[in-house]
DNA sequence: GCAACAAATGTAATGTTATTACGCATGGAT
DNA sequence: ATCCATGCGTAATAACATTACATTTGTTGC
């Protein structure tokens, strides 16, 4: 599911747009700053956001409808990534917790629930801003 | 924050439906159901369901757009609050864990983020549904 | 090479979710 | 009575996402 993907030129242009970004950005942003470079419709932007995703490339922020790209490494081999995102600054941080992962899997074994996709998102205020 | 809440007319028209439904429902499902009520717009629908989120009753979906009552008295008291959320049947459980809990605050603590709102949600498929 | 098929793209239209702006009504406090 | 906070009614608009259909591009088998 990871490895090596090519990448067509429109997802190569979306993941581009996201890796340059400081943060996340929504669709219509990312079809906003791809206009010069022939995008026209947000299909277009929503298709390569689906692939990128399947990938695990790009992951959905769920909560601020909102796509950014992977962070890193820490994220492959783990079923469900956390989010923690600042509202005053728009910054996210990725990671994932065993412990969390293994207490979720307990309660779905537990309750016959097949997971297919699990979001954590903590909305806050991150230390910069804070500090600030 | 809990206790009891006077509602007003329309936050009591908009916790009855959703109180009544066997799932969660989106903000203009629960307008439809409310028209004949008096119901004319969006608005209506989501300025009650502000205060009911506000006031613990309601609970919102992020990753499927949607309201739900709250289920139950395991609620109260817990920071953070998990959903499994089927995507065959619509049906919702909610719960929550300590230890998910604990995990996370802990990592926010760590990374110096404070957080306002988390969001748990497992999206897959329930044990009815898996049965059938 | 060429047919057949799958994947990706272009474009328009539409559907769904949420907010902004403005004015009015109500009820309690001074 | 005046002030102020809260809630309500309505219209308009913004923001997010999908459906539908036609076309193009790339791959596979022959
Ligand atoms: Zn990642
Ligand atoms: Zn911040
Ligand atoms: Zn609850
Ligand atoms: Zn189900």
């Amino acid at each position: 599911m990871n490895a090596h993907h090519d990448l067509t030129k429109n997802q190569e242009l979306v993941f581009g747009t996201l890796s340059a970004a400081d943060g996340p950005l929504s669709a219509y942003t990312i079809l906003d700053r791809l206009r010069d470079r022939g995008f026209r419709a947000p299909l277009q932007v929503y298709r390569a956001l689906d692939k990128l995703t399947d990938y695990g490339l790009v992951h959905r922020l769920e909560s601020i409808n909102s796509f950014v790209a992977c962070a890193g490494p820490h994220c492959h081999g783990h079923g469900s990534l956390a989010f923690a995102i600042c509202e005053k600054c728009g910054q996210v941080e990725e990671f994932s917790d065993e412990t969390v992962e293994q207490r979720l899997g307990v309660w779905s074994r537990e309750h016959g629930f097949k997971p297919t996709k699990t979001a954590i998102e903590i909305r806050g205020t991150c230390a910069a801003c804070l500090a600030a």
